[in-house]
DNA sequence: GAGGACATGTAATGTGTTACATGATTAA
DNA sequence: TTAATCATGTAACACATTACATGTCCTC
């Protein structure tokens, strides 16, 4: 693991940046503020606190639990803020595409159209799913964490997929309304 | 490799129900066909082919080059063709994820909002060479490709992009205004 | 007493990129 | 002669998930 240039010790970094917290914590709180743009697992997570700690970059406290087991809570050192700051300015490394969903419709024809619309129709569904959420969040985030600095940043997150979810509801319908098309003139015969 | 539901022995096997093909032409190909949404490495797509003939999903034969080097053209076999139809009705994988822009874009309190802005303007700037690339593509399929049963299918997944691309611009649009606004902000001091 | 949340962690496995090695041909 | 393109392939490494192991407390 690249402690300076990789995106998951950095990620860790940045959660810390938040609080001190255990790598429990860290799995939570993913799932409640960054989980619609980014996930670790615990096989990252653990591990990966170990070494921003050997590293200097974060320092470890262990709470003794009665009867529980132990936490650890790892609180950013000065250097570990440091370091996210230098990550932070370094250029967005380029994402390699991987949607399995778009592999899939481009070679529909070897199949029914109508596995292709499942397919869309899923997608179609997820993505009004995740509309939903992000308006719960941007309602929760506006009352609750109103005076934070921070705001503003997690609300444009929030934006971008709400952009993203709008678009691939209107692609998702406009291609539900061809595959439709291309099944009938199969079984037409036009 | 699991050679069942994996997408990326899923996608060679999709690349060779176009035509035999060695395992240079699948890169090539992979950058003018399905490059916008996937992409596979010399270091996988070697030695995937070599296991699909192994499992006899594909078919290997050796074209002596004189001078240059022996072709190994692979050709999808009847078991190949069942097995990508039968993964191309499987739902598709959830994906994981991960955006890094988003993620340095969260933690952008953290340094100055022309950092995020530089972010955000590059992110800008590369949907709109993509709303390029897909209008150039389209407009070629269609003259070349007109002819072609596929067509219909190739053309829903470069919609995709331009939906997403136009959705990403505006986005970018928006976010760079409000990053102006706070970086006023903390300036002016008001 | 069954199941879930709390809590930490490792090992096995899967997945993927990059750098390297080789060597001919062709165009600037 | 220098670089790019053609062409194949491996080895090393980087990155990530999943299943497992362990054990308590609390609720139904």
């Amino acid at each position: 693991m690249r402690l300076e240039g990789g995106a998951t010790p950095n990620a860790l970094l940045g959660l810390l940046s938040l609080g001190p917290m255990s790598g429990y914590d860290i799995r939570q709180l993913i799932s409640q503020s960054i989980g619609h743009f980014w996930s670790e697992s615990y096989g990252q997570i653990y591990p990966g606190l170990k070494r921003l700690a050997a590293a200097g970059l974060v320092a470890k406290k262990t709470e003794r639990g009665k009867g529980s087991p132990d936490r650890h809570v790892y609180s950013l050192t000065a250097e570990g803020r440091e370091q996210l700051r230098r990550w932070l300015k370094l250029p967005v490394a380029k994402e390699v595409p991987r949607n399995e969903l778009l592999l899939k419709l481009f070679f529909g024809a070897q199949v029914s159209p109508n596995v292709s619309r499942e397919h869309v129709q899923g997608y179609l569904e997820l993505h009004q799913r995740e509309l939903k959420t992000y308006e719960a969040i941007a309602k929760r985030l506006r009352k609750e964490e109103a005076d934070d600095p921070q705001l503003p940043f997690w609300l444009m997150t929030l934006n971008m997929g709400r952009h993203r979810s709008r678009a691939m509801v209107k692609w998702c319908r406009e291609t539900l309304a061809e595959l439709e098309e291309l099944e009938r003139r199969k079984k037409g015969g036009t």
